[in-house]
DNA sequence: AGCTCGATGCGCT
DNA sequence: GCGCATCGAGCTA
């Protein structure tokens, strides 16, 4: 069984029907250090202009371009000056969609995934975390706006074995300080690679 | 195993 | 200016 890549018009969907595309789906990114590959094992769904947790809640600019263009793109973005977070963009047009790709389990090129990520201690860390998988796929900046859906692509996005839908789990997202509501995270239960849930919100507010 | 904090760039008010 | 779709070190147990 040879792996075939993810099409636009599979990931022209909702976000949230999209994501049993992208948990067990693998990410597989080029590099003239080699190549690695990711399964995805937790997602977050980020639902256009309606959203109020979404980077286009408050309309099109040039940082979240790319959401806006057809699905399959990446929508690669720079948080807390020092790392990236990567996004599948989903919909596209204009109801502007993605899923944020959290978590994964590294399925090839260990030993440079290793060599990305030293802190790791051990392989299930390697990618548990949105920024610590761009870490080891080696995506940054350049990769904002790359067809996932290209074979010619140097980020690409293959379909894996789907997950049962009873091994799917889901919650709210993290790190968001809105629409606490919608369970929009969502994961592969029993992965070893899924995110450290941080739960309570910030730190306490003061009393006035 | 859990919390606190600092590092650091940049998009938006 | 403020506040992040974060990570890792350093601490308390």
């Amino acid at each position: 069984m040879t792996p075939r890549l993810l099409t636009e018009q599979e990931l022209a969907v909702d976000p949230v029907d999209a994501v049993r595309l992208l948990l067990g789906s693998v990410l597989e990114a080029d590099s003239p250090d080699g190549v690695v590959g990711v399964r995805i094992v937790e997602v977050e769904a980020y639902r256009g202009e309606d959203d109020p947790a979404s980077h286009c809640f408050r309309g099109r600019t040039p940082r979240n371009e790319v959401m806006y263009w057809s699905a399959g793109h990446l929508y690669v973005y720079f948080v807390y000056g020092m790392h990236f977070c990567a996004n599948v963009v989903c919909l596209g047009e204009d109801r502007p969609g993605a899923l944020l790709l959290r978590a994964g389990e590294v399925v090839s090129g260990v030993d440079l995934a290793r060599s990305r990520r030293p802190a790791a201690r051990r392989d299930s860390e390697l990618a548990n975390g949105p920024a610590k998988l761009c870490d080891v796929l080696g995506v940054t900046r350049t990769h904002n706006g790359s067809d996932v859906t290209d074979a010619r692509s140097s980020v690409r996005l293959f379909a894996g074995d789907p997950v049962a839908e009873t091994d799917i789990r889901s919650g709210p997202r993290v790190g968001i300080a809105v629409a606490m509501d919608v369970p929009w995270r969502f994961w592969v239960d029993g992965s070893p690679a899924v995110s450290a849930y941080r739960r309570g919100g910030k730190r306490p507010i003061p009393a006035p």
